[in-house]
DNA sequence: TGTAGGCACCGCTTGCACACGCT
DNA sequence: AGCGTGTGCAAGCGGTGCCT
């Protein structure tokens, strides 16, 4: 029997067993031979005939890169699962740190591909008789959490992921109801065998033993005093996850590639249809060593004195694209920068213009345009920082827009070289430095900070069980279903169809504040508008997480079938949450919550620790934060495959509970004045420490959850406005928020004189100094709107800078943004289109008309051409529309400034005409 | 080509009341 | 009187960026 089949109780009881098993046979065989496959491995000992043997199973492409490997192999880091369909198997591939190489190993066990179905093996048997794919049925049982039951299953199994499903006559169209028929079938094979990416394995008699890692027991030993009380569950996930957390990352050997493209002048090359030359190629090594392959066709002479990098020279291209594909192959991690729909794919259709021979050309295209490598693996930046919660959580927002200049400049404080010529007009030596200089921010932008980015990669694979390529292409709520899937599995739990959890559990009952939300999320404390003096703002922990903890909350036992749990019933809901079992996703959100919180975070500061240990601690800590903070949302979207409503609204409705009760409690119980709270926070009003010691306390004994200081203020200006407030530490450190003058939209000439306000107000230290300062800001403002009646301002100050959102032809208003991006598009026919994410600067002018434009345009809005903006590249000093400017310096400064009492009419308006009066 | 909802602000869009002029 | 059209206004809505 498979041994994940083997727990028939289900729930949790045998994942101990499991674990300690599979580390001894992890890829027992589990079925019953099929002797069909014709691919049967019997490898010789002889390494050449070996060698000879393989031949004919690998694919063509790429596969001079590829090394099988031996019988035995010493401990390797698994850096990826993929599946060949040439062979129909699974292979993963291997890094050898002794001899750095990849080896490829390919599934000794005959793991096949599967559905499960309520259908009976013989009505299976039935629908299936003409199937060539088909294999055969198991008799397997499985847990549904849903229903807390076990249920017995027929598992069909093919040759093939495709007969599963992926076509439309696929297995999973016919045979209904089925189940886990949409994971693709590499994933299967992970959760299957327990394998973890960025885990050591060894090969012995060609089975795939994992090699676990050293624990100290101090460490171990404290861990475990943290959970300590806590249910068996518990306890098996952290004996489960310590080897994750502590295995050592290896410093993987690695290259970063970034092209150079001959092009016309204002014309992108199209990487689908490479007409134009490759002229360079820059690879950075980990040694920090930069070459830039460049073709030289006429041997013009270089200048070395003027190069800082290494260069090869090449006077045929396609020997040029040939030499940097073998350098590649010698990496077992290749990183780009756009790689996915740029270089990779540019230099893969040019290697095919040029005829170089497929067995040399390293890529493997997706469906999906992602592209991969035959023997290594290929990161491509872009994707990976173009999510948002790497960006937010791990990065803290650092960096605004998603370019390798921005990357380089706010991560690593190294820009781009910039030169006043195009591409094109380079000279060889400018060519070479410039495209040296990329490939070397393209690899920094990994290896910083102790490999920090690196670092953070291996660990959520490691955690969330996706091979490093797939995982970071994909967004968050695929990485949570992906660890959510995984601890299914190991628990011989089935995984529910999302249908299901909706059919079951999905309705909502509470009504959203904003038209077309599902549900009513987050309460905003109306702010009490004032210069407060001596103010506390106290925001509980991770609070979303810890209440999906502290209340069970999960997609099976929220509305449960028990009749006794529904006196468990949530706070302005209609839901209650099963009190007989344990939330799977209470439980894994609640350990990653507790491991953080009481584990790591301490541990990435603390002094006492080496550096070394420092820096883990800090990525262990930061991927949790990452999943912890999506934890809640994913059970809000429709695209999650364990997407539940009332899990998402209970979580919310909970927080409301919780932070209505702690304001109540702070007014009623302490007499406190509570000035304003968003979400989780509470600003209070001159508390002593003691009150704040009390309310701490009672915040643990009421809801279980840590309630800690977040900023004291000095002061703290509060308008009548939610969610846009400032104040200044008692260190003197200004905290804006929501303010217009932070806004990256807002034009210079308004956000210099907000930050001067700024600077002025950080020095305020009591109520006289306001005064003072009030004064002081009064006659900035004024200088400034001065300098606009006069038009003493650069165009580039009024620059208005937005992002497009959506693709132009989908915008349903004639928006500004919208009416720049079309004069662009007019004005510069082969300029770079305007598209989603394009960032157009723009500035208001009187209104005026274009010409009839023949751009596709939503119906709503084809017929408009009249004009209010201009775009920058367009616009002239004399454009500018004085009134307009006025209004927006005026809207920018206003909500500074009416929360310290000052008035713009009488303040700064006022007192001009009295000036030009005198004058 | 998405983790959620709540909020501020800008400016376009739309619907309505009303005036007006024509048949 | 009945109808179409122009005008001014306010509310609604689309869009962006932000907060937690």
């Amino acid at each position: 029997m498979n041994q994940n089949n083997k727990d028939d109780t289900g729930a949790n009881k045998g994942l101990m067993d499991f674990i300690q098993e599979s580390q001894q046979d992890v890829l027992e065989s589990n079925y019953s031979e099929t002797e069909e496959n014709g691919n049967d491995d019997d490898f010789s000992d002889d390494e050449e005939e070996e060698f000879e043997d393989y031949e004919q199973i690998l694919e063509e492409k790429g596969k001079d890169y590829v090394l099988l490997a031996p019988e035995n192999l010493s401990a390797s880091y698994l850096i990826d699962v993929k599946y060949d369909g040439k062979n129909e198997k699974a292979y993963v591939k291997l890094f050898n740190p002794d001899d750095e190489k990849v080896y490829r190993w390919y599934d000794s066990t005959n793991h096949l591909p599967y559905l499960l179905t309520t259908v009976k093996k013989t009505d299976v048997e039935h629908i299936l008789k003409n199937e060539k794919e088909y294999i055969g049925c198991e008799l397997v049982k499985r847990y549904n959490r849903l229903n807390q039951k076990n249920i017995s299953l027929t598992k069909v199994l093919a040759t093939n992921p495709l007969a599963i499903g992926g076509r439309s006559k696929s297995y999973r169209e016919k045979i209904k109801p089925s189940f886990e028929a949409n994971i693709r079938y590499h994933l299967n094979y992970i959760y299957d065998n327990a394998l973890v990416p960025g885990l050591f394995y060894e090969i012995v008699d060609n089975k795939l033993i994992r090699k676990e890692p050293r624990l100290q027991d101090e460490v171990k030993k404290n861990i475990m005093a943290i959970f300590e009380g806590q249910s068996k569950e518990i306890l098996e996930l952290v004996e489960q996850y310590l080897p994750l957390f502590f295995a050592p990352i290896p410093s993987l050997k690695r290259c970063s590639v970034d092209i150079e493209v001959e092009s016309e002048k204002n014309k992108i090359p199209d990487p689908n249809t490479a007409t134009q030359k490759v002229i360079s190629v820059g690879i950075t090594n980990e040694k920090q060593q930069t070459c830039v392959y460049v073709l030289n066709e006429n041997k013009k002479p270089i200048d070395r004195s003027k190069i800082t990098v290494d260069v090869k020279e090449f006077d045929k291209e396609s020997e040029l694209l040939i030499e940097v594909f073998k350098e590649m192959s010698r990496y077992p991690l290749v990183i780009t920068f756009n790689g996915d729909s740029f270089d990779f794919l540019y230099l893969n259709n040019r290697a095919k213009k040029l005829s170089i021979e497929e067995s040399v050309i390293p890529f493997v295209l997706t469906r999906t345009q992602d592209i991969y490598l035959v023997n290594g693996i290929h990161l491509d930046l872009y994707r990976f920082f173009r999510q948002p919660a790497i960006r937010i959580y791990a990065f803290g927002g650092a960096y605004e827009r998603n370019t390798l200049d921005e990357l380089g400049r706010t991560l690593l404080n190294k820009e781009k070289l910039k030169h006043d010529k195009d591409i094109w007009e380079l000279n060889l030596e400018e060519l070479i430095e410039y495209n040296g200089r990329d490939a070397e921010i393209t690899f920094e932008l990994t290896s910083f900070k102790n490999n920090q980015v690196i670092e953070l990669i291996i660990m959520l694979s490691r955690i969330t069980k996706m091979p490093i390529d797939d995982f970071t292409r994909a967004s968050i709520s695929i990485w949570i279903q992906n660890w959510m899937y995984f601890e299914h599995r190991i628990r011989n739990n089935l995984i529910p169809r999302q249908e299901d959890i909706l059919r079951l559990k999905g309705d909502t009952s509470t009504e959203a504040i904003i038209k077309g939300k599902k549900y009513q999320g987050a309460i905003v404390i109306e702010p009490q508008a004032g210069v407060w003096w001596n103010v506390y703002t106290l925001d509980f922990a991770s609070l979303y997480p810890s209440i999906i903890k502290t209340r069970n909350l999960s997609y099976e036992t929220i509305n449960c079938s028990h009749q006794e749990c529904k006196k468990n019933k949530i706070h302005e809901t209609k839901h209650w949450i099963c009190e007989k079992q344990v939330g799977i996703s209470s439980m894994l959100v609640g350990f990653i919550r507790d491991i953080r919180v009481y584990w790591f975070k301490d541990r990435a500061k603390d002094q006492s620790l080496t550096e070394r240990e420092r820096t883990q601690s800090n990525v262990i800590q930061s991927s949790l934060k990452v999943l912890l903070n999506a934890s809640y949302g994913v059970f809000g979207s429709d695209n999650f495959a364990l997407y539940c409503p009332p899990v998402a609204e209970s979580t919310a409705a909970l927080a409301r509970e919780a932070i209505s009760k702690t304001k109540q409690y702070t007014e009623e119980k302490l007499g406190l004045k509570v000035l304003y709270g968003d979400t989780d926070s509470i600003f209070v009003h001159k508390p002593t420490p003691e009150n704040v010691k009390e309310l701490e306390k009672w915040s643990m004994d009421t809801f279980q959850i840590e309630l800690g200081t977040d900023y004291i203020f000095r002061y703290c200006c509060l308008s009548d406005r939610k969610k846009n407030y400032f104040g200044i530490t008692t260190k003197g450190t200004p905290i804006v928020k929501g303010l217009m003058g932070k806004k990256k939209n807002t034009p210079e000439l308004a956000k210099k004189p907000f930050e001067k306000a700024l600077k002025i107000l950080s020095d305020v230290q009591n109520p006289d100094d306001l005064d003072n300062a009030k004064e002081r800001i009064i006659k900035t403002i004024k200088r400034v709107n001065q300098k606009i009646s006069k038009r003493e301002f650069e165009l580039e100050e009024l620059a208005i800078s937005v992002t497009l959102s959506k693709k132009i032809e989908q915008y349903d208003s004639w928006t500004q943004p919208l009416q720049a991006a079309i004069q662009l598009i007019i004005n510069f026919p082969d300029g770079e289109k305007p598209t989603v994410g394009s960032l157009i600067s723009f500035i208001k002018t009187k209104p005026f008309k274009i010409q009839s434009h023949d751009i596709k345009l939503s119906d709503k809005i084809s017929k408009s051409n009249e004009c209010s903006v201009k775009p920058i590249q367009l616009a002239n000093k004399s454009d500018v529309d004085i009134p307009k400017v006025k209004e927006l310096l005026k809207s920018t400064l206003i909500q500074l400034l009416d929360t310290i009492g000052i008035s713009w009419s009488e303040s700064i308006e006022g007192q001009k005409s009295l000036d030009s009066w005198f004058s």
